[in-house]
DNA sequence: TTTTACACTTAAACCAGGTGAAGAAAACCG
DNA sequence: CGGTTTTCTTCACCTGGTTTAAGTGTAAAA
């Protein structure tokens, strides 16, 4: 459970038993249900969620009710709001489990604390966020420059394995395009 | 000079005069006149840069020659493309002055021997990237959740300086319409 | 002073993608 | 297994935004 934190952190910096000791003590184990939420849209997010197992979605409900989804977190990854999170807001997402999901979870005071005792976990988070911005910062010049079809295939292309995982609205939702087009498009450009 | 990025970083992080000047022995001026480029498309980015005066943008062309704004930096931000600051590959963005420009640029082995002697400059640049993280994830479901015209009534409320700095072609880029159709939606809500 | 260059506007034809409704196919659950 | 809910597809029609192209205003270059 916990090594699989120890590797996903020492990907980036290298830790000592004790440093890990230090930061496993302020995770806790959290488990989910399919369909059940991480967070709620209002609710301020206290945690920032390492996921073990499962597959979870993170997404804004407009005023008309209408779903856009932020991404999707799996194993290995992040899930959480950091705005709310940060700034103790309340949050403009959902975080919903989309299997069942298996976390480990940390809060602000326990990250801050962590951040004291431990620098080199600073930079972690940092080279992590830093990763984020990038990818996230791609995606809005991918939005503004490249067709709908053309995103679709590329996120195939880029993550095969989700496909299989998550319904296709879900995709539809991240690419920012209606269901209904959506299967438009699988019908006239199929294969690939 | 120097004292306006004192006074930035210290909004964030407190310094010693030691510390900072640490710092500010690691960064150098540099100055553009209008239409010159910080940063060209395919280059590697080789510096941050801080604006202390002026204002440039960050777009990338894409094939078809047509340019999608990343970003605006005017005074008391910052310039650079992250990916290719770190990762030293080719930058997929062009950085323009808009306007006669003054920085102070650091490059990256200088940052990074600073993260290691100033640690709490760490925890600034940290801070940074999380706040543009934040940014760019809400430009994201923005873009995915509102029409056009409503982006442009709220980049106006947001970034009233800005309008009259810069080309309106280039608001039109950043929120993703042409020339055209901004006008167009000028004519037809006008005032606010 | 004239020329060139660029930003902005207008209008008309056009298209990528949205809407609503309704059925077929899967997935879920007792 | 059978019933319910959710997902996916299809079709007919609509609209926000693009494209192209021509015209205006202005400022800098020559």
């Amino acid at each position: 459970m916990f090594d699989v934190l120890r590797n996903h952190i020492e990907k980036k910096v290298s830790l000592t038993d004790d440093e890990f000791a230090q930061a496993s003590a302020l995770f806790t184990i959290r488990k989910l249900k399919k369909k059940q939420f991480l967070l709620q849209q209002g609710d301020v997010c206290r945690y920032e969620s390492f996921v073990v197992t499962g597959c979870l979605k993170s997404y804004h409900t407009d005023d008309q009710g209408v779903d856009h989804v932020l991404r999707f977190s799996v194993e290995y990854h992040w899930a959480g709001d950091l705005d709310s999170f940060i700034n103790k807001t309340p949050s403009s997402f959902n975080i919903e489990a989309m299997e069942p999901v298996t976390l480990l979870v940390i809060d602000e005071p326990s990250l801050d604390q962590l951040y004291q005792c431990v620098p080199k976990l600073e930079t972690f988070f940092r080279l992590l966020n830093q990763n984020a911005l990038i990818a996230t910062s791609q995606r809005v010049i991918k939005n503004l420059s490249i067709p709908a079809s053309e995103r679709y295939h590329l996120f195939l292309q880029a993550n095969p394995h989700l496909v299989q995982r998550i319904p296709l609205k879900d995709i539809a939702s991240y690419l920012g395009i209606t269901p209904v087009f959506l299967s438009k498009l699988r019908r006239e450009k199929p294969g690939f």
